[in-house]
DNA sequence: GTCTATAATTAGATAGAC
DNA sequence: GTCTATCTAATTATAGAC
């Protein structure tokens, strides 16, 4: 017999993270209540503590959770062993990562100093690790003549604020597609390094 | 006679709206109280709103104020005629500017969805004239054939958020120094738009 | 001009009924 | 598993004493 309420442990969990990073991304991880997120899932802000042990985890995990998954999906891109198609393939796939997660990236960045300090840390380790593989192909092109740079943590930096920032502007149906977007920005980045 | 507590209309005001800016820089404007900006300021809570409407209206004039200020700097800046030199002398300004109010270039990026609706329409105008001063040196370059530039606009946001980037990793006292970085980041906008 | 006191609301989180 | 009800604490903002 249909019952209106019942056991949803299995829906209601993920529903619970797609609404906390909808409501994040959009106002703010500070700005959001529970029972804004409660409401969004369509149950009682009680209930949500079923789900995670408090608002923390709920940033902390999500933001985890991106850092691994940009790292597991990175590691699994097949990247050229030459420098510039090296970077040239890391341009692309940042690119089009980002703008396949949207809400994830946003909440990345911009909710770092909402984290706790040991969440923060383990966070920032992963953020870490994303850049040393940028920088990492940046002194390989160095060393190979390649690349033209006069610092590689400066141009590792800079190229990553480029090419995120297309989630700042890029809206799917506008003037630009997102294959055209990706070779703009892949080009602009190896013109950048002296490629 | 001296009195502990007295007139101060004229230092108390200024000092608010650092203390503001200071906090908001740091936590986020959504995790700030005004009693946390109070005891910065060193008076009470209720005190405040002498010197401001309410919360809103702090993070407001903040925001304006810093756009206004941008544009009427970049305004005052010397800009060479050639596309070439003028990027390059924009790129510096944004850079050095964007590194001399580093609490400032933080709030009014970060913040901009804590702005109710119309403060918010009211501040991206501001950052769309900032934009388009930065785009009509772009336009111009390539109509000159001095910047190889599929999209001026996407060149624009680029570059942009390449050269605002700086804000995120730079550290007075660090490895670089503020000329050194000036420096790399105009070469990098340059050769970003094959100039 | 700043204080204390407080109003009115809202927050995160928990307890216990069903 | 979700509900209602509630706890405790914090929030923005205001009123009135000094």
């Amino acid at each position: 017999m249909a019952r209106k309420t019942g056991s949803h442990a299995d829906i209601t969990g993920p529903r619970l993270r797609a609404a906390a990073r909808k409501l994040f991304a959009r106002n703010g991880f500070a700005a959001v209540s529970m029972r804004q997120i409660a409401a969004e899932v369509g149950v009682q802000a009680g209930a949500l503590y079923l789900y995670t042990p408090d608002k923390q985890a709920l940033l902390f995990d999500m933001m985890r959770e991106h850092m691994e998954e940009l790292l597991a999906a990175l590691a699994a891109e097949p990247l050229p062993d030459a420098p510039a198609r090296r970077l040239e393939a890391f341009a692309r796939f940042h690119v089009r990562y980002h703008l396949d997660r949207p809400e994830e990236v946003f909440i990345a960045y911009m909710e770092l100093r909402n984290l706790s300090p040991e969440n923060f840390e383990t966070v920032e380790r992963l953020r870490h690790r994303y850049e040393e593989a940028l920088e990492r192909i940046l002194r390989d092109g160095v060393a190979s003549g390649d690349f033209r740079i006069p610092d590689t943590r400066l141009a590792t930096m800079a190229l990553i604020a480029m090419l995120t920032g297309v989630t700042q502007w890029f809206r799917a149906g506008g003037r630009l597609g997102r294959a055209e977007v990706e070779d703009i920005y892949a080009g602009m980045a190896l013109r950048a390094v002296g490629a």
